[in-house]
DNA sequence: CAGAATCCGACCTGATACTG
DNA sequence: CAGTATCAGGTCGGATTCTG
């Protein structure tokens, strides 16, 4: 049933490939779609690689980021860091030094998005070939 | 140094989980980050996974996903047909009807993509809901 | 250095109406 | 059935300015 207003978002789950979805407008804390919302950020995929050779600091990131505003890296560091993916360290030194790191949870992420990038890799180049389609 | 109005994407690779971060802001070609662009749709893990039991039509789709306009429906269709993610086949009956199916292509993309709804299902729990969800 | 706060345009999205 | 076209609201993201 729609409730006008409330928009919702399937709700998905994996068994042996088979989908089931659930269409509850009100439960929006379905985890797949937490975690495709996660990496579907523009940016968190990226900082969580760089998170993998190790902690690394604020502007460190940004400046290897380079196109990142602050306040995008800002924001996904505090939406990463709440859900427990990424902590952060504050140094209080004189020039004050924070230190992000990815949680083992953040580990455990870096495989499948692993896998993710490396099919991009492998297929994306694929993508976008009208002329190899015969429908 | 920023090239003023063209924003860009972090252009990424992957090397034995290695990243490299390249900064042409001209090249937008990068195929993780279209890889990652694609499935960051809100709806495309969806519908490639209802396309993984086998082809289905426009309404079949539609009332699988329900909460999904017809817009953002035809919208993300097409983008996976250009694609090559999706074939669309229409039958020139009496009433219309348009099937939709997995390429090989498609297909191999649904590997990464179950290896990460896997992880959302076996990390995702352990993620913090922010406990200021009412919607 | 590492942000916070603000402004503002671009884009995404859903609702609605119409079509072969 | 399977769309297309259009419009309005909301969100996203970048640039800028200010702070401890």
């Amino acid at each position: 049933m729609q409730e006008g207003t409330g928009k919702w978002y399937g709700y998905c789950m994996v068994t042996n490939k088979k989908i089931i979805l659930q269409t509850d407008p009100f439960d929006n804390n379905c985890p797949s779609r937490r975690a495709l919302d996660l990496i579907s950020d523009k940016w968190t995929s990226l900082i969580i690689y760089l998170l993998s050779d190790g902690p690394q600091r604020y502007t460190q990131l940004k400046r290897q980021i380079g196109g990142i505003s602050q306040k995008m890296l800002t924001q996904t560091l505090r939406k990463l860091e709440e859900e427990g993916l990424v902590t952060r360290t504050v140094y209080p030194t004189a020039p004050p030094s924070v230190e992000y790191a990815l949680t083992p949870l953040g580990e455990t992420l870096l495989e499948p998005l692993v896998r993710l990038l490396e099919w991009a890799q492998t297929f994306g180049l694929q993508m976008r070939s009208p002329a190899s389609e015969a429908v």
